[in-house]
DNA sequence: CACAGTTAGTTGTACAGTCCAACTTACTTA
DNA sequence: TAAGTAAGTTGGACTGTACAACTAACTGTG
């Protein structure tokens, strides 16, 4: 495998000696910051021949085959280099292709986004968190960065209607009002209590700790994730907006 | 662009000099013949240096650089080049890369899956229809084509709940019972009349045309999908089973 | 030509879960 | 002790599915 080398011939047939796309990784990583949906970015290098120098990009970058056993461990290291998180919600996103997309010539790039909690250490020195305001970002993206982002987030606002997503975006330990609140900024738009509640409790993905938190009001149950980490799925969304 | 080679230096860095994965395009494509869900599949060659000959495989291949402007064009070429088919549901399934899938090397395969109408003319010389038995496929399938499978079927049934996707596998012109049926294989349980025809006809996703099919008894108004070809979704799943 | 058989399509009641709004509870602060 | 606020509950209206019984429209048979 180490002396297959750039793609010269090395089977028998040698069927194999033809130009090769090149082969990257990328990921969306999302976490919940300052009470909005924040996304890592990273500044591209700016280096001859580099292409969208020192613009804004999505983390990651090419397979490297001697280190990366497939794509979903490429995507996990990219997203450990750059943030130190090493056990999130990491889920395939789709794949971009085209002739055009990267200068450099034909490429493809395997997009996976993540959902991690805030915490989350330090940051890679050329990482940083951006803020979508009023849905959108504000910044051009290099490649076809901006369009794989949009994707992500139409995926992550559709999933969570449905599912038990935003979970992962939470600590360790929340309320259900804290719940509710990750729900609505991912959703931009509020959700009725009394359903939310009903919604989440009856799907045995929380539990209550022996714990309240306190502060001005009435306090609040505290609650944490189940064990068995598949996200669930609620049999209606919420009814939609309008 | 065509100078580029395997990958060999092109840039003013230098620094595309490294090995690229082998990149490749796979897809699913159903149809629902003889009353239930079958799979399109080739036959691997025999060649000397072919990995997998004479198996079972999903019809695919290696981009072409110099043909296929992106993945969903590649993808496109060879639905077409297999079944003669050019307008079909195509949507991205997801990508499977690994060191190991392919024992030529680390590659990557974009997964695709189509849904096409049972008509189709002429097949290609290589392809023939299979069928699931019990929800599963008899035979073995080369490299992780079994697995790209189960996730296109998973996905297919997951959709069926809340979408109009099996539009796309009837015929120009259906009646509502016919459609009900096809809900019915690709979920394998059988579903509510009454609440079947309420879900469609109100989601405005099909229109009745000026003529009935007529049997040996009552006669059933047909209907034909509208324009404007998203996917409906609906805001609940048909209730799950047990 | 009536009647059985079959499929198309409708109707009505029960039920589940959201929507909406008002309510009670438990705390802090003045 | 009272006002304020957020947590959590309760109940009635509404939407859409589940289930079952019904009517409608045709064919084929005796």
């Amino acid at each position: 495998m180490a002396g297959e080398a750039t793609g010269k011939s090395v089977g028998k047939s040698g069927d194999l000696d033809f130009p090769r796309p090149l082969t990257t990784v990328d990921v969306v990583i999302f976490a919940i910051r300052d009470d909005s949906l924040q996304v890592l970015l990273v500044r591209r290098p700016a280096g001859e021949g580099e292409p969208f120098p020192e613009s804004l990009a999505l983390p990651g970058g090419f397979v490297d085959v001697a280190k990366d056993r497939d794509l979903a461990a490429c995507a996990a290291r990219k997203l450990r280099e750059k943030t130190g998180v090493t056990s999130p919600y990491l889920e395939q996103l789709g794949s971009w292709g085209s002739a055009t997309r990267d200068p450099r010539g034909w490429s493809a790039t395997h997009a996976y986004f993540a959902l991690i909690p805030e915490k989350a250490g330090e940051l890679a020195a050329d990482a940083r968190w951006f803020l979508f305001s009023g849905g959108r970002l504000k910044e051009k993206l290099a490649f076809d960065h901006g369009e794989i982002l949009a994707t992500a987030i139409q995926r992550l606002r559709n999933k969570v209607e449905y599912t038990s997503l935003p979970a992962y975006l939470m600590p360790a330990e929340f309320t259900l009002p804290d719940l509710q609140r990750v729900y609505e900024i991912v959703l931009d738009r509020p959700l009725e209590k009394s359903a939310f509640r009903t919604r989440i409790l009856s799907a045995d993905m929380i539990e209550p700790v022996a714990k309240m938190r306190r502060g001005p009001n009435r306090p609040a149950q505290l609650y944490r994730l189940k064990k068995g980490r598949e996200p669930v799925y609620f049999v209606r969304t919420f009814n939609p907006p309008e």
